[in-house]
DNA sequence: AGATTTATTTTGACGACTCAAAATAAGTTG
DNA sequence: CAACTTATTTTGAGTCGTCAAAATAAATCT
C-alpha cells in the first residue's frame, strides 16, 4: 500500500519519529507524533499502519511506534537534508538564523543525494546546523550527546550555549534578540526555583532574566576557552 | 475549486504552458500540454478547467489555452526560480550543466521568493541559465529573442553558441561531449541540405559533423570578439 | 458534403492523504 | 474493581491529481 518511493508525507512522519524517539527511549506515542505533525490522530493512525505494511515503522497498537532499520535510514537521511540545507541558509546565503526552519522544511524533500554531497562538501562538513542540532554523518550516524541546560547547570561557571532545543519561530527569535545564539557565551548568576526564574550574564555585562522553562530549552557544556559572542 | 496558494501540479501546469506558448504565438493545444506534462490528455483537460475557474488560465474548449495575467506572473515566477537554480547548481555546486535540469524541476516549487532573492544575489544577478535561457526578471519580464541556428546562420562565420534549446538529458549530453556549451565559439563549414548535415570547426581545429535537425537545436549570434571555449 | 482520422472532453474509478466523529482500549481514581 | 478520563483506532467521507476508455467535436480527405 505504499511504493517504493518515499513521498512527502512518508518522509516527514519517519523525520518525526526519529526526532521524537531520540530523547525518550523508543516508542514514540501516537498523539506526539500527531501533534509534530500537525494531524488529527486518527490520520496519524491511518498512516502509520500503511508505513508498518511498508516495513518502514514498527507498529505496537496502542502503544506507539518506532523506526525499523530501513526506517530509520530513510529518516537519517531526510534528517540530514534537513541540517545541512539550514547550516547553506544561514552560511551562505546569510539568512537569519531564527527563520530558516520552515524554508528547509520543504527543502529537505526536494534536493537530492547527489546535492545532499555536494552542499556538504562546499559546507566543509559541518557537524551541526546553525541551531546546534547535530547532523546525521552521510553513513547515517548521529551522535546524540545529553547536556546540561541554563535550568540545571553549575551556577557562576561560564557556559556555552550549544543548543536550542525549542525551535519555534517565537523562541529562536527570542534567543536571537538577546544574543543567545549557539557558540555564545553566558554564566548563570542566580536560580530561583520558587519564582521560577534564573538570572544570566553575558561577557558583555548584560544581565538577562528567563523562567526555568524558557532556560530547559537551551542547552549548555562548559566553556573552556572564552569564545566572544 | 482550487485554493489560494499553488500546489506543485498547478506551478508545472501554468509553467509549461509559458514555455509552450513563448515560440507558439498564444493559444497552446491540450495535446501539447499534456504530453510536455507527461499526463493523459484527459488529465490535462480537468485540470485546465479547474486553472480557468481560478482565473490563471484562459480556456477556448476544443482549441486551447493561455495564460491570464496572474496565470502569467505566476508561472514566470516558477520560472525564475527553474533557472536561477539551475544556474546556482552549475556556478556554485559545479554540478554537469546536462544533468542539472531533473534536479531543478523539484526545487523550484520548493524554495521561497526570500531564498530566490539571495540566490539571485549570490549570483550577481544572471541574466541568463547554464543552457543559455533567458532567466525572467523579478518584475516578470522575460526577454525572449529569436537568434539564428546552426542550421539557418550564415556558414563561414563566426558563431557564439547562446542557447541549447532541446533540453533533453540526451541531447544536452551531445551537446557537452562535443564542447558545445552555450558560450563556445564555432565557425559552420558546410552545410548540405540533401544529405541533411551541416559540419562546424571549433577553434580548436576540430570538426564535428551533425543532422540539420540537431543543428537547428542550438542557437547561436554572430561573435564579435573570439572567446574561448 | 459525407466519411474518416485526429484532438479533445466526459465519465467512472482509483491512490494518497486528510478530517470529524463514533467506537474502543488503556490508564487512573475513588 | 468499577467508573471515569484520556489515548488510540475505526468509520465514513472529502480533496487533489491522476488514468483508461467511451463519447464527442474539429479537421481532413476524397
Amino acid at each position: 500500500m505504499i511504493g517504493p518511493m518515499a513521498t512527502i508525507a512518508v518522509e516527514n512522519y519517519l523525520k518525526h519519529v526519529l526526532l521524537l524517539s531520540t530523547r525518550e527511549p523508543e516508542l514514540v506515542p501516537m498523539g506526539a507524533l500527531a501533534a509534530a505533525l500537525a494531524v488529527t490522530p486518527g490520520t496519524a493512525t491511518t498512516m502509520v499502519k500503511a508505513l508498518a505494511e511498508a516495513s518502514l515503522l514498527r507498529h505496537l497498537p496502542h502503544h506507539g511506534v518506532s523506526l525499523t532499520p530501513s526506517g530509520r535510514r530513510l529518516a537519517l537521511n531526510v534528517l540530514r537534508k534537513h541540517r545541512l540545507v539550514e547550516t547553506f541558509l544561514v552560511n551562505i546565503l546569510k539568512m537569519d538564523w531564527s527563520t530558516v526552519h520552515r524554508e528547509a522544511e520543504r527543502l529537505e524533500h526536494a534536493i537530492s543525494d547527489e546535492v545532499l554531497d555536494r552542499l556538504d562538501e562546499l559546507l566543509g562538513h559541518p557537524q551541526s546546523d546553525p541551531h546546534g542540532d547535530p547532523i546525521p554523518s552521510r553513513e547515517g550516524e548521529l551522535r546524540i550527546q545529553i547536556y546540561a541546560t541554563l535550568s540545571s547547570c553549575v551556577v557562576g561557571t561560564s557556559q556555552r550555549i550549544v543548543q536550542i532545543t525549542d525551535q519555534s519561530e517565537n523562541f529562536l527569535r527570542f534567543a536571537d534578540q538577546h544574543g543567545l545564539p549557539p557558540g555564545a557565551v553566558v554564566r548563570v548568576t542566580k536560580r530561583d526555583h520558587a519564582a521560577g526564574v534564573l538570572t544570566l550574564r553575558k561577557p558583555t555585562g548584560r544581565s538577562i532574566t528567563l523562567s526555568l522553562n524558557a532556560g530547559a530549552q537551551i542547552s549548555v557544556e562548559l566553556a573552556m576557552s572564552q569564545v566572544a559572542s
